[in-house]
DNA sequence: GTGTATATATATCAAAATGATATATATGTT
DNA sequence: AACATATATATCATTTTGATATATATACAC
């Protein structure tokens, strides 16, 4: 899916910026997707350009102009068309596994050159990340409206559940088994 | 971590072709990390054309010559400095999560857009494919003696372990969950 | 028997994405 | 006083993807 169709897809449960986008790959979505700052600014700019959506600036004290993205008629069209040509191209491709990418499991996997005090403290690292993670993904109190229309998806909250599991079964995995690598 | 040091580990494990390295990306690595063939061969090269690894190339019967590369003192001794420095990195950036770009949940996530019978297949196909997915995941039986030397790592066992584990609940999650989409 | 698909194998490249850096300010911490 | 973190956007060199090309064998359907 291009980063178009994704971008318009957040913006049609309500208005964003890019920031904000950004703060959604690092939370709700993160288990997910993931996007770069030099990927969202630069295609926003581009949709305003071809007038998929406008933007509001609201100048705030001492930060930076917020620019708050709105999907226009032209824009959820687009959103529109893109995803049913996505979804017949997802199905004809026959490739139905995601891309990960893990910095940890790579380290674990080549660990054989790493210290055995480092590799202890990689593992000890990525748990109390991953239970920091867990709270924030169990979180159900109050939010910004732009977090909140996001969260308030049913398939937000359908992804959000898987999410939790996942988080825990990795958790529970590298308790129960991480005596095993430096063995 | 450069892909040079990911190639470089694979192949400390033993001489293996480009091809054979993307299957391993394919198979038992899958669900932690993955490279294409564009990333692959242009790095294979760089580390002949800087001595890091030797390459011998077997003629077969009416196939392309297959290039088996080796790793060399050299390489053995840029595998570890570069391990010892990503380790070190990898803590001073205080990011343990893993990227992930999932195409089968952006297409959950706005599935609206999308009518409900294509939603359907998408989700069917998911199914069958981690099916099989995970039966490949488990099988013990003989290998290619290149996939059998990353088989045989301890860090691959403990990768795989966890991987199983990580398919049976996304797996279970999507049966157990899959009617809340539609409704 | 002929077309179609899949598997083995490598190579290349335009287009896209990353990750680092820059800018600017407030607030909290050592 | 120095340093880190959070809010916010922008840019760009380097890296990666994903598609395409090349070549052959096998297997399966019509």
């Amino acid at each position: 899916m291009q980063t178009d169709t994704i971008c318009l897809g957040l913006l049609s449960t309500g208005p964003k910026s890019g920031y904000e986008i950004k703060q959604i790959f690092e939370g709700p979505l993160s288990e997910i997707y993931s996007l770069s700052y030099g990927t969202i600014y630069p295609t926003l700019n581009k949709l305003m350009d071809e007038k998929f959506v406008t933007c509001k600036q609201h100048a705030q004290d001492k930060k930076p102009d917020k620019k708050v993205y709105t999907i226009s008629k032209k824009g959820s069209k687009l959103l529109n068309d893109n995803l049913i040509a996505d979804a017949t191209n997802y199905l004809r491709s026959g490739n139905f596994g995601d891309q990960v990418k893990s910095e940890f499991f790579l380290l674990l996997l080549f660990s054989k050159n790493i210290s055995k005090e480092t590799v202890e403290t990689i593992v000890n690292q990525r748990e109390s990340f991953f239970k920091q993670k867990l709270e924030l993904m169990k979180y159900e109190g109050p939010l910004t409206p732009e977090l909140d229309s996001i969260r308030n998806e049913k398939a937000t909250q359908f992804i959000r559940g898987l999410a939790i599991e996942l988080i825990e079964t990795g958790l529970n995995y590298l308790e129960k088994n991480k005596g095993k690598l430096s063995k």
